[in-house]
DNA sequence: CGAGGGTTTGAAGTGCATCAAATAGTGTGG
DNA sequence: CCACACTATTTGATGCACTTCAAACCCTCG
């Protein structure tokens, strides 16, 4: 086994869906694995296309997104490491359901989503997490469909970046936006020009500071009550925690 | 067994997230079943609240919504007869991620969320069923975002429209709003007057009558035409089909 | 330093929300 | 079967939020 084939393992073991798994299984699964360097604005699929295996982000961003014929598109979701996407065409005859593009370079591992359907059946522990994480994904839909329908641009912003923020450290928050303020006003549903007149406005009504990419607060709670207001959920969204499986 | 008890099993039997099922699980289950009447606007649930059943709707129409505490909601979906409803709560620490309301005098069946539990462990193929129906719905709901993403009120209109009518029949198509156009508008996320006013347009610029609840049309193409083209799937939408688990 | 993408700013337009009021529709009791 | 009460729906007028198109600015990287 090659030094990049004991990365691979180990990567793939310390995924959150397959805490149950045998290491067995993990070592096939890591057998029939292979690593992929895409480049920015590569297309990884596309929608309706025959899929043949799943993938899980190790470097960079992976858009995840549907477009009309016009080309007008729909940013689904954006990932990055660890984050697995293209599982769910085992449900849906074998066709991915959405996009992939990389934003950046980035680097992906992919696995036969044959597998899955082999451990799905083998492991009802395997069955009961990945149906939990659906069960999370949905909840995440259903609040980002919220969000676009009682938040405005400003206050879904400030959602974002509250999202990105350590709960935890008491002085100074300063969080950095991941990537492309285009990126993230897509992913928010608005246009990049809203975003950044929707930032400063946020700003100018939270007091938080903003250079660049990075934002700066001396607490969250200014934010959290102009966003959250606007929100069914209650600030630190405890309830909702991404990561893993879309 | 009384008559009533028949009737539930019949229900649960016909149940497409149980078609795998053994009778003895689905005995079981009906054995633990309630049937409960709702009035109009009574609530059944709401979310945060703890869960020990979910529910099958037998009649009527129940809504699914958060609201903020200013009393805003955000209606996530509306079911009727053969949904289900609540039972995403196992996999989210036993507690209701929404609310759930009667929108008119309706019927409900209820059983305990544990026994599902159970069959995901003791029957892969429903555990591979439930996680075919929550890609489904996954699928579903990463459309809806793309709508309020892309389409306009009217298409959005439309697109509903095209999901309630029948495919098959050649002559004149016939549909009728299964509930109240406030609430046909606050599921696509708009006000009344908007819903009133996009629908106006709707009929001026795809030729369709409407009187009342009913809206009729030589054939669908015109309205497809209108309303997918600003949607990433095209018309029949045939991949994704609605009904059961939500 | 200069090219190119990302970001901001400006000006104008559009679509939806909001508030207010009129109208249509439904169910009730007389 | 009619009149009343109440709700659902429509219509009008106005305002605001977001989009669009255009242009400037800024930043980074070769």
């Amino acid at each position: 086994m090659g030094a990049q084939d004991k990365e691979i393992l180990k990567t793939i073991k310390s995924l959150s869906v397959f805490a149950s798994s045998q290491v067995t299984f993990l070592d096939h699964l890591a057998q029939q694995s292979q690593v992929q360097k895409l480049q920015k604005a590569q297309v990884l699929f596309i929608n309706e296309q025959e899929a043949e295996r799943f993938y899980v982000v190790k470097k960079g961003w992976i858009k995840i997104f549907r477009e009309t014929l016009d080309g007008t598109q729909a940013v689904v979701d954006i990932l990055n490491e660890d984050s697995i996407f293209g599982e769910t065409a085992i449900f849906q005859d074998d066709i991915y359901p959405y996009s992939a593009e990389a934003t950046e370079l980035s680097e992906v591992i992919s696995m036969p989503i044959a597998l899955l359907k082999q451990e799905i059946d083998d492991n009802p522990k395997f069955a009961f997490d990945m149906l939990a994480s659906m069960a999370r994904f949905r909840r995440l839909q259903d609040q980002e469909l919220e969000h676009r329908t009682i938040q405005n641009a400003s206050q879904r912003i400030g959602c974002f970046i509250l999202r990105l923020a350590d709960q935890g450290s008491d002085g100074k928050t300063v969080v950095n936006l991941p990537y492309d303020k285009t990126l993230v006003a897509s992913l928010l549903g608005m246009q990049p020009e809203t975003f950044s007149r929707a930032l400063g406005k946020l700003k100018s009504e939270t007091g938080i500071t903003i250079k660049g990419a990075t934002i700066t607060m001396d607490d969250l709670s200014n934010l959290s009550n102009y966003s959250c207001a606007a929100c069914s959920s209650e600030f630190p969204c405890k309830d909702i925690q991404k990561k893993s499986v879309i």
